[in-house]
DNA sequence: AATTTTGCCTAACACATGTTAGGTTATGTC
DNA sequence: GACATAACCTAACATGTGTTAGGCAAAATT
C-alpha cells in the first residue's frame, strides 16, 4: 500500500530531523541540511510536511503523549507508594533510552515552539510533573517518605531522570533496568523515612 | 577613565546577550535582536565585540572559569568527604542562582561553539566532573559513602544542581543557602552509607 | 585649543533561510 | 492501456542573516 510508504518515509522523517535538532538545536539546523541527510532536495520536504515548525510540534507532542500515558497507568495501576515511584522512573529510563533523538529535542528544543503549541505543550510537562507529585504526597501518606517540599522533591527527581539523556549511549555497559533501578535507589535512598542510625548522621 | 566605560559597556551587551540567549537559544537569536534590545543597530555591535561567537565563548568560558575556581578550592582545602560535598553543591548553587541567563547559556547553548573553543570547553567540563569523582572516590575510601559507580553517581549529582537553572527565580521564596542545604540533604541521602535500619527496606 | 578615542550611525554586501509554484517520473490500480 | 498518486525535481521568491566600510558627533586626553 502507498499509505504506508507515506507513512514510512514520513517516520523516517521525523527520525533524521530529531537526530539533527539533537545535534544541532532546532533552530540551527536548517530544511536544507535535513534533506541532504535524506538524500533529496529542501522542496522535496513539503510533500511531506506542512512546515519546518510542524516536524518540531510532532516530535515534541509525541513523546509527551508517551510520558502522558504512563504516567497516568502507574497513578492508576499500582498500590504502595514506593513501588509506584519505581515505575514510574523505570518508565520514564525507558522513554529516554528507547527514544534518545527525540527526548533531547523534547527536553531541550520545545522552547522553539510558538505560541498556541508553546503554551500547550508546557500543560502537558506540568501535568506530568503533578503525576509525580502526586506520588510523593501518597508516600508522605503512607509515612513511607521523609517530609520534603513537594514541588522541591519532584523538580529534583525529573532532574535525575531527564539528564540520562545527556550521557547515555544505547550500546552502552549499561542496561534501561540497571539505570532505573541505580536511580531509584538513589532518590529512594534520599526520600526514604529513615531512623537516625546512618553512620556519621548529625541532626 | 574610558576603559571603564568601555568595559561596562561590553559587560552590559554580554549580560544582555546571555539574557537572549537563555530565552530563545544562541542560534535563535539575531545580531539586530541583541542590539535592538540594547537601543543601537546591529553594526554597532562590532565595536565592542569580534563576532557573534565571540560572545557565546565569553559567556561559556567565564562560568566554565568559575566553577574551575571553586572546584580546586574544594578539593585543596577541606578535609572531611562529606564536607567537601557539602561545600562543592554549595558553590555549584552560588554559582547558579548568581549568574542565572549566563549559566543557562553555559548549560544549553554551549553546542554552538565551533573547533576548536568546542573540545576545548568540553575538557574544562570533565575536568569539573572528575572534581566531583575525586570526592566521591575520597567518601568512599573513608567509608563515608556508599559504594557506588563514580561516573554514574557524580553525574547524578551534576544534574541536580543544574537542574536549578531550569526553575530558580531570583525573587523565589527560597534562599540560596536552603536550596544547597536540601540539595545537599537529598544527595548525601543517596550516598551515605546506612545500616540496615529503614523502614519499609527491602534487599 | 588640538587631537585622539569612544560609541554610535547609515548603507550595503554576500549569502542562507523557509517556502511556493509548477513540472517530471516511477509505481501501482482500475 | 488509461489513470491516479506518491515522491521527487528545478527555479525562484522574499526576507533575514552576520558582517564590513566609512563617516560623524561627543567626550577624554594631550
Amino acid at each position: 500500500m502507498s499509505e504506508l510508504l507515506t507513512t514510512n518515509r514520513k517516520e523516517q522523517l521525523l527520525e533524521v530531523a530529531a537526530k539533527l535538532f539533537k545535534q544541532r538545536g532546532y533552530a540551527a539546523t536548517s530544511m536544507r541540511d535535513l534533506a541532504a541527510e535524506l538524500g533529496i532536495e529542501a522542496a522535496s520536504l513539503y510533500h511531506h510536511i506542512k512546515s519546518k515548525e510542524e516536524i518540531l510540534e510532532t516530535i515534541c507532542f509525541d513523546l509527551a503523549s508517551k510520558f502522558s500515558i504512563v504516567i497516568a497507568e502507574v497513578n492508576d495501576i499500582y498500590f504502595n507508594a514506593e513501588e509506584k515511584l519505581r515505575t514510574a522512573i523505570k518508565n520514564h529510563v525507558q522513554i529516554i533510552t528507547q527514544n534518545t533523538n527525540q527526548s533531547a529535542v523534547f527536553l531541550h528544543e520545545w522552547r522553539n515552539l510558538s505560541e498556541p503549541k508553546l503554551s500547550e505543550f508546557m500543560k502537558l510537562r506540568d501535568a506530568y510533573e503533578k503525576g509525580i507529585r502526586v506520588i510523593l504526597k501518597d508516600g508522605m501518606n503512607e509515612d513511607v517518605f521523609d517530609d520534603v517540599d513537594e514541588k522541591f522533591a519532584s523538580l529534583t527527581i525529573l532532574s535525575t531522570v531527564n539528564w540520562i539523556n545527556e550521557w547515555y549511549k544505547p550500546n552502552g555497559k549499561m542496561s534501561t533496568e540497571e539505570i532505573a533501578q541505580n536511580l531509584s535507589d538513589f532518590i529512594l535512598g534520599g526520600l526514604r523515612k529513615k531512623m537516625v542510625t546512618d553512620i556519621n548522621y548529625k541532626p
